[in-house]
DNA sequence: TAGACGTGGCA
DNA sequence: TTGCCAAGTCT
């Protein structure tokens, strides 16, 4: 066994040493620190970088992100994923503004409780903004634990998560924002997934995995899905203003964002009825291509319409329009369907 | 509880 | 090309 103290110590002077530099590291202003917990959720670092910089920009007081417009704040969060994090921050923002005097608020309790705040985020935001005792327990905090203890017990369960967060307490009595800070950079620095680098990593002598050699079985996670692929038909309606049709979303996969008219292949004849006009649709698609999500594929095929009918002059149905070429970042499109514009794009 | 929820990087 | 992984949360 082997001494807390000792262990905490090595830690956080690699970290001082070590960590990279991050906008959200030179602040501590309690709300872009939530802010950046929210988007590194399941997103790498570099890639939350220009969006982070981009949205506290638009965005720089909870006022100013209270009085937006969920479309605004979706545009600010296209192309990052896993959109219900920017609909859930901004109702928890909105709540903040509104019920707590626009303070993030110190008590780990009360923050808890506001949307899209679970315990990762709230120990994230907790200790490194107010320096409260939570430990944070991510994908990184798991790799590093378990390979430190030799232990197998499957991180996917919710009672390996709890157990990690009561192992972890003594560590986090003092400078808990440092120490979960460090522990994650470690893990996305040195004790990673593929090919850790063990001979370079301060605690190596702590690690029980790395005397028994099972650094590369750890951590153990159970559940592995497997995606469903889904057929897709994309329809690309233009009038003679060559203005294209657009739909906004309402499912819950990507709610409330914009796309060209798309039905499953199996309800392809969606569109005529939508529109209650007959237009004529190409028989071969004009693009194919495959999207791929964490759950599922789409197989996208594209069909064009090419029509004589002025459809400017046919009433459309709730939640379609028609879009200028050069109008698309006035809306929030998803990754596949900018692809697809990024193809018709070329026929205008 | 297990599956839904996006996207890009990487071996 | 395919599958896993990246500072998770919601239902």
């Amino acid at each position: 066994m082997y001494s807390e103290a000792n262990f905490k110590s090595k830690l956080i002077h690699w970290f001082d040493e070590n960590q990279r530099q991050m906008p959200w590291r030179e602040t501590t202003n309690p709300y872009y620190i939530w802010l950046s917990e929210v988007m590194l959720q399941q997103t790498q670092v570099n890639t939350v970088r220009e969006y982070y910089l981009k949205f506290i920009n638009r965005f720089p007081t909870i006022s100013d992100l209270s009085k937006a417009e969920e479309d605004e704040v979706l545009k600010y969060w296209e192309g990052l994923g896993y959109y219900s994090r920017a609909r859930n921050f901004h109702t928890a923002v909105k709540d903040v503004d509104e019920n707590h005097a626009a303070t993030v608020p110190r008590d780990p309790e009360i923050f808890k409780k506001l949307k899209g705040v679970g315990p990762y985020t709230q120990a994230a935001v907790m200790s490194i903004a107010f320096d409260q005792p939570l430990a944070t327990v991510d994908g990184n905090v798991f790799r590093v634990w378990s390979r430190l203890n030799n232990d197998n017990r499957d991180t996917k369960l919710q009672s390996t998560r709890k157990a990690y967060e009561i192992e972890l307490s003594p560590y986090v009595q003092s400078q808990s924002g440092t120490f979960n800070q460090a522990m994650m950079e470690l893990g996305a620095l040195v004790c990673t997934p593929k090919n850790p680098l063990c001979l370079f990593c301060p605690v190596q002598q702590h690690c029980e995995a790395f005397e028994q050699g099972t650094v590369s079985e750890l951590p153990v996670k159970s559940k592995k899905i497997k995606k469903k692929n889904v057929k897709q038909h994309v329809y690309i309606i233009k009038n003679l203003n060559d203005e294209v049709l657009i739909e906004k979303r309402k499912a819950k996969l990507l709610n409330n964002m914009w796309e060209f008219p798309m039905y499953e292949a199996t309800a392809s004849e969606g569109i005529n009825q939508a529109l209650n006009i007959d237009i004529p649709i190409s028989t071969t698609p004009i693009k194919h291509l495959k999207h791929q999500f964490t759950h599922l594929t789409w197989d996208i095929d594209v069909f064009e319409a090419k029509t004589a009918v002025d459809h400017t002059k046919t009433e459309l149905p709730e939640e379609m329009t028609w879009m200028k070429m050069t109008d698309k970042e006035m809306y929030n499109f998803p990754v596949s369907m900018t692809k697809i514009y990024e193809f018709i794009k070329k026929q205008f």
